[in-house]
DNA sequence: TATGAATGAGCTTTCATTCAT
DNA sequence: AATGAATGAAAGCTCATTCAT
């Protein structure tokens, strides 16, 4: 209502996005685990603020990913509304989030990594992209296109895992890797 | 005279063994990475031992887990002489692999680390288990149970890759995670 | 505004001259590769201090000796202009090179430490005082002083070299012998 | 008298000499403060027998250059009876002097060295050298060829130093530098 | 609120030296 | 007497993090 207290916050978020474009060009060229000074180097800032804005990295990683992970959470149920067959849906959206994943380099194996400063990461992907993971999977369950003795849990663990390190062997093919998993839900044949 | 340089000998192999335990420990508790005192203090000797029987880290590594890497390899003719079929001779390998990685903790995520000290440690695992591995998928292909587009070092880099934190969270299951990927390696039924 | 900057500068550079301060007092108990951490003590300071503002150990020497060998370097054409002969000009200054390096315990040998760390300060002292050095040797040849074949590089050399360890032994004056170097520079009588 | 003792004693010898020959090569390699451990595997041998050989470095050294120091010392007398005149055999004699230091990389400067490891070399050095190093200063004295002013320790010190690092810039000839040196020791031409 | 100087823990690696065999 | 394995002090350097300005 006041012109001030707008004008402040319009400089603030633009002052924290010029710290978000660093550290995402950052992660990119040396992961997510790249030196706070360079991060505060390329953003043209002391690192206080870097710590001032985002206490941990794991903040600073969320706000980076943040909107790419919502759109991957909007897309699923796009996806299970338009594509012919849940269990296309799910694949359709595992490639998204492998997509995702292996084009910032460094955080799939954060997501693993077993340092604390992590944890909180871990559990936006969690949070977030859970929920969509067990509509689609217990929607292809129900229609017999799923094993039911899978926990969107694991699968979202695994199909994480298979995208780290891709992109350093050309041989590796995380996507692929990620649908063999997909199709290896599919419920076995009756043993005729 | 034929004591005497065996005795030495003796007492160095078994000195080389605690270190080796307290490798193992260390790279238990802190991963691969563990630092080079930690170990020492473990195995109660000075990093100067340590470096003498092992100058590099890789060489430390792959000391540690040679004994089950050979293990492992050589299952594998005995399994596909002795399984049914040659995709269950696979499935079985699969399984004794990812028992071995995930027993390990930390050491699936070192092989798929960038740090360069780890590139050996790579190397002979793929060095090892590789062929084994090509040997297994290549029976199954021939005997028309697994697709023919799916590269050996694909699979067991991805199986490698199933492994990383297993075991820290009680609702990842690596093994039934890696037995979904085999099982998704069938030939997709034909579109009836 | 004003007084915002310079204050910080201000206690930077004072910190600064701590760290010369205490390099200096370093350099003399233990020569110029006294550890960075001896340095830091003496400063009072942590050794990333040391390294932010000299990240070599060539930095911070340079820095330590910059103002006397800036001295030493404009006292040259001075003492050419203000003194009866070239060659007393010549005798004078290196009077006054010995004194700084005689004073600088450990200098002198470091000038001579093959050690590739201390390049740069080689570099560094040639670069300021071979010219004072050459111009004061040249006017000597000139005037029939000198002997022409010997090159301002190898003086120096030697000038230098015969302040290594003066100090240690009451029997060694390295000024004295410096003097006698210079008066073997004289050209030899002729052999009537 | 005895066989046995004689055999022993040789045996010995010539064990040692095989330790004085790798010693010499290694400070050839590596200056006079190559690791041990490069010493003994050169001759073949364990650390502990250097050890036991030869308990300081100094020792080891001075065993090294004991035969080229003696040859030094006792050619002081022959140039002394066999040269022109007094002057003109101490110019030649420093000549030997500084030819044997510049071909022994290192050790001119650890003569200089303040590590309390090389005193005893010094002072070996200092023994033997010295006194014919005085006489020959002394005779040119007499002579009216050298100033009364210059102590005998002080010249040799002088000359140590020059050959410093002799060797490792093209454009220094220590050779040179100590003649002009004994030049130098000429009294001055009476003032005319 | 922003800055970036300062801190210091932590890691690797090298050798001189000791001492059990 | 000889061996060489073991020891551990040292030293360099890198950041994450704090905090005075």
């Amino acid at each position: 209502m006041t012109h001030e207290a707008p004008r402040k916050r319009a400089d603030a978020r633009r002052n924290e996005q010029t710290l978000l474009d660093a550290a995402a060009a950052a992660f990119v060229a040396a992961g997510v685990d790249a030196p706070v000074r360079d991060i505060a180097a390329r953003a043209g800032v002391g690192v206080g603020t870097i710590y001032r804005h985002f206490p941990t990295r794991a903040d600073l990683i969320v706000a980076v990913y943040r909107h790419q992970v919502e759109a991957c959470a909007s897309a699923g149920p796009d996806l299970l509304a338009g594509t012919a067959s849940p269990h296309a849906a799910l694949a359709a959206w595992i490639d998204l989030f492998v997509d995702f994943l292996v084009t910032k380099h460094g955080l799939a194996a954060a997501l693993r990594s077993d340092d604390t400063t992590f944890e909180t990461l871990h559990a936006y992907f969690i949070d977030r992209l859970l929920p969509v993971c067990a509509s689609l999977l217990s929607a292809a369950v129900t229609a017999g296109e799923a094993r039911p003795d899978v926990e969107p849990f694991a699968l979202m663990y695994a199909v994480g895992n298979l995208c780290i390190g891709a992109g350093r062997d050309p041989r590796y093919d995380a996507r692929h890797m990620a649908q063999l998993l997909v199709a290896g839900l599919r419920p076995p044949p009756p043993a005729a």
